[in-house]
Order: C-alpha cells, then structure tokens, then sequence
DNA sequence: GTGGTCTAGACCACC
DNA sequence: GTGGTCTAGACCACC
C-alpha cells in the first residue's frame, strides 16, 4: 500500500484511494487474483478512518474491479476474457484516443511514449516501492 | 497521389483511402497548408467514383485533419502546438483509456501493441511507389 | 480578489491562480476592460509570491485573455468581435458538446442546468464575495 | 416513421433525418432497444433514395445513437447511466466549453441561447403529424 | 473551376 | 431478409 493521499487538495478522500486503487490495478501493481489490504490495514497504514477505506473499496466492488468475500478477504477481479465485443469496443476506444490526441498536437508516438513511462513507473513502483509519478 | 488501393482486399476503398491520406500527412508528404488533389483529380488518378473519394475526404474532415473549401478547394489542416494545458488533457485521455481498457480486459501492453499496428499498418500501405505528390 | 488557493494539491499555485482568473473572467466576474489587482496586490492578498502570480498573468497574456500596459495596469482584453468563422466554431464546440454529454448520459437540458448553475455560483461571487463554488 | 422532410429548405435530406431521429429517440418515440425502419422502408415511406437513408443512419451511428447490425437491422442504443465518474467527466466538459467560448467571443448565455435554440429546432421539427412508428 | 448532395441501381457480406 | 459499399451521372452552391 506505498501510496499516499493529500487530504487538503479538495477531492474526497476515498475517491483519492478509488482511483489510487485503480490505477494499481490497471498497471500491474496488484494482478488479478491478488489479496487486497485489509480494510483496517489500510486505514491504520494511510491514517484514514476505516469508514474512507471501506467507501473506496465498495465502490471498487460496485464497479467489479475487486471483490470482497466475507471473512476472507478482498481480491483484484480476474479481468473479463476479451471477447469479440470488447476486442471491437477496445479498438474504438484506441481508434478514439488517437483521434483526440492527434486534435492536440499529439502522435501515435507520443501515446505510446506516454504510456510506456507508465508501465515503467508501475514497476518501479512494484520492484522498489517508491511511489513517485 | 502515389499511391495504390487493392479493391480485392476487403477493406472498403474509402477507408484505404483515408489511411493513406492520414498517414501521408502525418509523415509531410502534405504539410500542413497544401492543397489537395481534388476529388475529381483523385478519382480519375487511382480509377475510383468520385464519390468513393469524397467520402474519404468527409471523413478526413470531420477528424480535423483536412479542411474543404467549397469552390476553392481541400487543404491540410494546421494542428496545434502542444501547451501546457493540451499536455493535461492528454495525460487524462490516455489515463482514462487505460481504465476503460481495463475494464475491457486489455492491459497497457495491449494498447501499445494495438498502436504499434497502427503505425505499421499504415507504413505498409504507402511502401511501394515512393510519395512524391 | 476573491479566490483562495490550495498549496498542497499539488497543482502548481501559478495554474490554480491562472485557471482561476480565467474562469472568474470567463464567467463575467471580471468584464472586458476591467483592470486587474496588480502583481503585487495580489501577491499580498493571496499571500503567494510576486513571481508566481507574474507567472499566472504572463501565461494569460501570452493567451490573449489579459493584456499588462507598462505603467498603467493589467486589464481584462476586449473580446473578440464574433464573426461568421467564430460563429461557426462555437456553433461545433456546443454540437461537439451535446454530443459528448449524449454519450455520458446526459441531455441538453443538464447542460443548460449546469450552465445556469454556474452564472449564478459567478453572480453570487459578484455581489458577496464568496467563493463557494 | 411519421415525419415529413423538406426538399426546398436548403438543408440537405440527410441531415433532417438525422436530426428528426436523433429528436424522435430523445424524446422517447424509439427507446432504447427499439429497432428502427429498415434503411429501404425509410426510404420508401419518405420517398427519398436509400443512400441518402444510410447516410442518416450512418452518422448517428457514428454518433453511438443507434447501432446497425449487418444482416439484423438497426437499432436504438442504450445510454450508459451517469454514476460519479461521468458527472465529473460532463462537468469538466461543460467547464471547457466555457472557457473556449469566451475565446470565441462568446459568454454563458449565449451557450444557452444556443442550447435552447437546438431544443426548440428539434421540436418543431416533428410537432406536425404526430410521432406513431 | 471547386466541393456537397442526391438519385438509381448494382453487388456484396452477414443473418 | 438486413446493412455496407461502390459506381455513374446529375445538379447545386460557392469561388
């Protein structure tokens, strides 16, 4: 759980840990399957109540992003198989954001650098634990 | 306009026209400013209906990337210079569609290979018979 | 000079103070050919440093939205006169938005709502002095 | 499909279906599911060509208004339900559209004129014969 | 001259 | 049956 929250920018604190959570999710931090913190772990370990943490992960479970089996624990989600519906919603959401970033200045390029700096922060972030952006 | 399209492909003829148009662009073969083959012009040099060229032109327009002039003529569209304010708001585009892919069961890696594709594809459609205008 | 700044957002105090001024004058708190407070009463007021509220000012310079007159002050910059061609590129970002706001769920009548919502947050900032948003 | 176009009105045939449609399936005459006239019954019921009928359909498509399905027909799409993530999405857009109108010359109310100018448009569009299937 | 729209009619892929 | 693509050819608006 190396990440931390700014209780002063405004933004709720529990949308902070969704997205916090999300984002580890997204790039690997936590792969499927994985056990998420405790609830009360993660309250004691950022210095938030429990009812924040506990807002954050239900709405993760709203979302089918984890899942949270009572008494056990709570786990990433095994990500959908890629059917054709979704390998065809997939390429136009692609299809979109290049459309949208070329609007803006941005190549084909620029996104791919884009996102190779986040693979790479995912793995610092795994290896080393360091939680800078 | 040097380039070819193989109507025994299956892709529609409009779309292999606007992939090769797009990627012209993008690589200056048409800077930002020049003036289009017009469609009859296009029509008559790759033996296609006009309409089957201004088709790939509508849609090149409605994406920003070429503008039409009635009665004067098509021209490349300048894109913006990349500012402060455009770097965030691609940072958002590409942070957002890294969720929504997730969502979808498609890692980063996904994306990158998915726009990796892109680019070559679009190389390969204009390899042969160099691109002079 | 009714806004308050947030140090530890992370949002660098320059782009607050910048994105701030941009909406207070967008939103007519602040009319064409108002005179700004100056570098340094506003640098007192908000208890931040001359050179980052330079820095805010410079940038909306540079975007055309202030202008600063040596000696005399900065002021809110004349609108554009809106002629066809700005006409006609308000009339596809309001499309653009409906359609985006469709795609979200939400109707023209919600951004008519949201619209209404925030002359009144901007009126109410006129008259009072708050700055609940 | 109850609804009249208008040759001699200047503005093309494919547009006004369009926009008599997009009208139709917002105000809740093809809810959501519904499949549509097929492209030929359109085009027969309205006397028009069937091209001019795709072209319609083709845009709203586009649009992610209806969705056409090879071989099956074409049907009204489903609007995604707006949860917390897509308020902040329309918020940011409604908050940028502010911003790029003032740039044109443009303030809040005239975003709102505009709006309600759209509303009204589609309205009367349809008011003449009812709006059975 | 230029692009924009529309028609008539064909053939295809998919169901 | 359905929508998707393409052609040939016309007429229009704007320059």
């Amino acid at each position: 759980m190396d990440l931390h929250l700014d209780p002063t920018s405004g933004v709720p604190l529990y949308i902070q840990l969704k997205e916090a959570l999300k984002h580890a999710i997204a790039t690997g931090v936590y792969p499927p399957g994985t056990q998420l913190p405790t609830v009360r772990q993660t309250a004691v370990a950022l210095r938030i109540n429990v009812n924040t943490v506990n807002r954050a992960y239900t709405e993760l479970v709203r979302e089918n992003i984890i899942i949270s089996q009572q008494g056990r624990g709570t786990f990433v989600c095994a990500r959908p198989q890629p059917d054709r519906d979704r390998q065809e919603e997939f390429d136009r959401l692609v299809e979109k954001l290049i459309n949208d970033s070329y609007a803006l200045g941005f190549s084909i390029a620029d996104i791919i650098a884009r996102l190779q700096k986040k693979i790479s922060a995912a793995g610092a972030k795994n290896q080393q634990g360091g939680d800078r952006q």
